[in-house]
This record gives C-alpha cells, sequence and structure tokens, in this order.
DNA sequence: CTCCATATATTGGGTGCCCGATATATATTG
DNA sequence: CAATATATATCGGGCACCCAATATATGGAG
C-alpha cells in the first residue's frame, strides 16, 4: 500500500501519494519561470518532501513536450523548458479544474 | 494513455488523473458532513465531472476504516460514514502537505 | 409476497505513475 | 588529457488507483 504513511505519525499526510499530479505541477512551475529539469526537480522536493527519480521526471516532461505543451532550449548540459501557448492554455484550463475539485479544501 | 483529456479541447484539464486524491477528497468531505456512499459518489461526481465507481468508493472507504479514519453507522441500507478524531487528526496534517505542495496555484 | 429501486460490497484486470538502476552526454577541474 | 560532477535519458517492473461487471442486502410500492 503505497499510502503506509497514512499510519504514520511522521508522515505529513494522506495525499502523499499525488499520481497524475506530476504534469500539472511541472506546468505551474514552468508559468512562473522557466527551469531545466534538475531545477524542477529541487522544487518539487521542496514542496513535496520527495525528489522526483529521473525515470519519473524526464519521461513526464517528454510526454508533455509531445504533446506540444512545453518546448525545449539547450543551454550547455542543460535543457531549459518553457511552456508554449499551448501549455499556457492548458494550465489555465487545468487550474479551473482542479479549483473546482479541490473548493473549500485550502479555506479555514 | 490515461491523460488523453489533454489532448481533447472539451476536457477541463490535465488534472483529470487525480490518483490517490480520493482518499483525501472522502476525509474533506466528510469533515463538512457526515455522508453515505452514494452521498459521497454524488459530492465526487458534481467536483470531478465523473461519478467514481462503486469498485473505486468503496474499498477506499474500507481502507479509511480500517486505518482507524472514519467510523460507520448503518442506517436501513444506508451506511454513514463520519470522521473519528484520528480522521480529523489526519485530514488536518493532510490539508498542511497539501497547501505545502499546491502553495500558489490557486492565487491570481 | 413479488417486483423493483437503492445502497453496499467484491472480484478481476487495465493503466500508467513512479521508482531504482543504468547509460549517455556535456562541463569543469587538475 | 583523464577524472569527476552534473544533466539528461532509458529500461524494466511494482504497485495502487480505478473501472466494469457482478453479487448481496435492505426498503418501498403495488
Amino acid at each position: 500500500m503505497r499510502n503506509d504513511c497514512m499510519k504514520e505519525k511522521d508522515c505529513a499526510s494522506y495525499c502523499c501519494d499525488m499520481r497524475g499530479m506530476l504534469s500539472f505541477l511541472i506546468l505551474f512551475l514552468l508559468s512562473k519561470k522557466p527551469m531545466h529539469g534538475q531545477e524542477i526537480a529541487g522544487e518539487l522536493e521542496k514542496r513535496k518532501g520527495m525528489r522526483p527519480s529521473p525515470g519519473t521526471l524526464y519521461p513526464a516532461l517528454r510526454a508533455l513536450r509531445d504533446a506540444g505543451l512545453l518546448k525545449e532550449a539547450k543551454k550547455g548540459k542543460a535543457i531549459t523548458y518553457s511552456l508554449t501557448p499551448e501549455g499556457k492554455a492548458g494550465l489555465k484550463r487545468a487550474k479551473e479544474h482542479f479549483c473546482r475539485v479541490f473548493t473549500g479544501v485550502l479555506e479555514q
């Protein structure tokens, strides 16, 4: 059971398993500023408390690129990712859905 | 690919795949008021646009009960679920984690 | 009682997120 | 030119969410 953390006092939450939210978070982070992969990994680590493995992050970035939602710019050994117009539009719609699903969760 | 909706104009978002958020949402909904299973399903349908199947909902409720996070009260053919003190405490921690992960997402 | 609607419950299986390990490429340092 | 560090990339597999189909139980209408 992935949510073993549900029984552990030292785990912050039950939603430590946020499958399916990775792409959404990536799009959101890149909307703040373009970043390369390891920067994204670092930001995710700060927020989630766990650093995504390369096998998690890079396939996700590739899928988003293949879907036309973000574009790449190679600089040295790093690749800077940024949102395409489609990515921005998609993020907007995703946020709306997110708000509808989690209405009231953040209140009080 | 579950996220086929990423390519469809009529789908609200990329986060339609919210695996791992079901238990969190159930705890949140029950913190508002005790409900029985089908009420929960209806509320989830309103928020997510899709009604969870029985094979999704009831095992989730059972797992939360077995974890001591909610209790059941049978009334006729329906079972009213409500949070235990452990469930309330767990939801509080889950919310904190949720807020940390999604800081800034709902802004502007 | 019989029929039907509603609620709960179980089973089997698909899907794809995500991880760990490993590989490749580029930069930097000495 | 090695040697090391960093970034990207791939591969195989586990696992848990989630669904569709089906089963059981309770209650109400006639």
